[in-house]
DNA sequence: GTCTATATTTTGATAGAC
DNA sequence: GTCTATCAAAATATAGAC
């Protein structure tokens, strides 16, 4: 009996999928053992126990503990303007931004690990992060900052320093992920729900909604 | 000529000088490292470099790692609640809210690898924090957040939940010293100057102001 | 592709001379 | 109090049998 190992033709698999999925297992445990640890901190033992291989399994897959979190950064920055595509000049700013925290504040709950790692690494000073990563961000920052400059310059929001109005949606979405012990102490809770995110969607779209004079 | 070792009187130097700077000596070093490494991340002999001393001298004065780690957070929590002394009943919301903003700021500005380190051990989930501590924390919490339902009730602020609004203010304040990084990237600079702070602070402000209903 | 065993380096921590 | 030398444990990474 042919085992699963270079069924039906002879000669290799081409669809890959151990190792394939063997990769898979090994990133996403990285993830969250760089997030709570950092890249020094973080032990290939731990990332081996953590998916279940052992620590020789993983070193057949990626050849040095840099290169595992270099692969990281690249997979999670794939995803990070994402929520921006909701910010487009002929939205409406109110309804738009509204959608904007909304999403991020999604991303910062369901995806709380790869949030940590990035947070971790700007703590860090990301030293990792490429030049061309680096100016990829920039480029999406200045366009989406171009819109909220064209709702200003049509009188459908208050004057905004439009980077800066951005980084501070970033800092209030971003923070109950990354930072969820020190809310959940704020709140006099142990750990946060769904709700306790709704409550700061909330709280955070209407005052700056208000705050930029686009409230209903 | 008596050197500076037991000056004047014969004995035991009782004020203890020498001790007591080198320990300072470590743990400002300790808190720089600790907030780019964490403590796993953390190297004794990193901290020893970074304060000049031998690596067995930072073992003379504490006996392990963690015991510093533990020393720093301890001499970190004094100052947290500082810029919580602005929000009082008898101010006006509108001009407490502005100063403690720029307080805030101010802080992550000029004092960055502290709040990067308290950042870092949020990140990790606050396991050195101790109970006695969070307690402390979420007392101040509550009572400025009283002092917010206050303003509320008295119909001199927009209705805003307290404990949010002040997460939102932290957030949006820690970021800039915190994740610089990303700031100055956002703002296409290679690092930030104070005008950026001055900056950030005008747009927190205006935009926190006008959204709570208070602003001139 | 998997996994045990191990070589090599680094690190936390200590001993003991000054 | 200071500092060199060093131990014991842990970690990165590799060899090589299956």
């Amino acid at each position: 009996m042919a085992g699963q190992k270079a069924a039906r033709r002879g000669g290799k698999n081409p669809e890959d999928k151990v190792g394939a999925r063997n990769r898979e297992k090994i990133l996403r445990a990285a993830v969250d053992v760089f997030a709570r640890k950092g890249l020094d901190g973080t032990r290939i033992q731990e990332i081996a126990d953590q998916c279940g291989l052992p620590k020789a399994n993983v070193y057949y897959y990626f050849s040095t503990k840099q290169e595992i979190y270099t692969h990281v950064i690249e997979h999670l920055l794939t995803g990070w303007d994402k929520a921006f595509e909701h910010i487009t000049p002929d939205r409406d700013p109110r309804e738009a931004i509204a959608v904007y925290v909304r999403a991020k504040l999604d991303y910062s709950r369901k995806h709380a690990a790869e949030s940590r790692f990035f947070a971790n690494e700007m703590l860090r000073g990301a030293h990792f992060l490429s030049k061309q990563q680096k100016l990829h961000m920039q480029r999406v920052t200045r366009e989406r900052s171009a819109v909220v400059e064209g709702w200003v310059r049509d009188g459908k929001m208050a004057p905004v320093d439009a980077r800066h109005f951005f980084i501070m949606l970033w800092a209030a979405t971003q923070f109950y992920g990354d930072f969820e012990p020190l809310a959940a102490n704020a709140l006099e809770k142990s750990k946060l729900a769904k709700a306790d995110y709704d409550a700061a969607a909330d709280t955070i779209t209407t005052i700056v909604l208000n705050g930029c004079g686009v409230s209903a």
